[in-house]
DNA sequence: TATCAATATCGTAATATTGCAATATTACGA
DNA sequence: TCGTAATATTGCAATATTACGATATTGATA
C-alpha cells in the first residue's frame, strides 16, 4: 500500500503529473527563478541564495535536471547551468493544453 | 529534518509549488478530466472510472476543492461537483505568468 | 423513524520526499 | 602530483503522501 498506482492512469496524465512534480516544491521553483535571472551558474552561489544545504540543492538541482529543464556545461569545478528554454516551454505548453482541454463546465 | 522549509521562499513562490502539487498526482488529474466531461459528477462514478478506493478518491477531491477547483452542491447524497472554472484559469495565468517569468536564458 | 445509498473520516501500513552531515568525487591550478 | 574548491553521493532521520479497509455520517425516501 501507499505507492501512488501509475499505472492506471494514461501515459498523458501521469506525464503531467511527473511535470507537475517537478514545480511542486518552492526550492525547485526557486531555484529556476534563480538560474533564469543569471548570466551563469555556479550551485554554490544557490546555496547562499536559497537557503539549504549545498547537498540538498544539489539533489534538487537532479530532480530539474532529469526532468530535461537544464542545459549547459556540466564539467569543470564551477558549473554553467542553463534553462532547456525548449524543454521549459515543452513544459507551459503541455499546461497549457491540459488547462484548454479540462475548460468544459459541467453546471 | 525533512519537512519543507517554507519560510526560507516568497509567498509567490510558495504559491506555485502548492498549486503545482495538486497536478502532481496523476488521480488528481484523472479527476479533474473527468469532472471536466460530465454534466454532473457522482463521486462514485469517478471510483469506478479511475480504479481507485472510495475513500482515496474522496482524500483527493478534498485536496482539489481545497485548492479551490471545485463548486456546486456538495448537499445530499448524490453530489454534484464542478470544476470552478475561474479558479481553473487563475491557475492557469499563475503557471503563465511564471513561465513568462522565468524565460531568461543564461547561456 | 428506520433504512439505504453516497460520501467522509479514521486508523494504519507502505512508500516517497525532504533535509542535513559526512564523505567522495571531480577538475583545475600551483 | 598535490591541494583545493565545487559539486555529487551516501546514509540516515524526520516528515509527508498515498492507499485501503472499516466505520461514521449524511440526506433522501419508504
Amino acid at each position: 500500500m501507499g505507492a501512488t498506482k501509475l499505472n492506471i492512469h494514461s501515459k498523458d496524465i501521469n506525464t503531467i503529473a511527473v511535470v507537475a512534480k517537478v514545480f511542486a516544491h518552492p526550492a525547485r521553483v526557486s531555484i529556476l527563478q534563480y538560474i533564469s535571472k543569471q548570466e551563469s551558474c555556479i550551485c554554490n552561489d544557490i546555496v547562499d541564495e536559497i537557503g539549504l544545504a549545498q547537498s540538498t540543492i544539489s539533489q534538487h538541482l537532479q530532480v530539474i535536471s532529469k526532468a530535461g529543464l537544464l542545459k549547459g556545461n556540466f564539467k569543470g569545478n564551477s558549473l554553467c547551468y542553463c534553462l532547456n528554454l525548449e524543454r521549459f516551454q515543452e513544459f507551459q505548453e503541455l499546461f497549457n493544453s491540459f488547462f484548454n482541454a479540462t475548460k468544459f463546465n459541467c453546471c
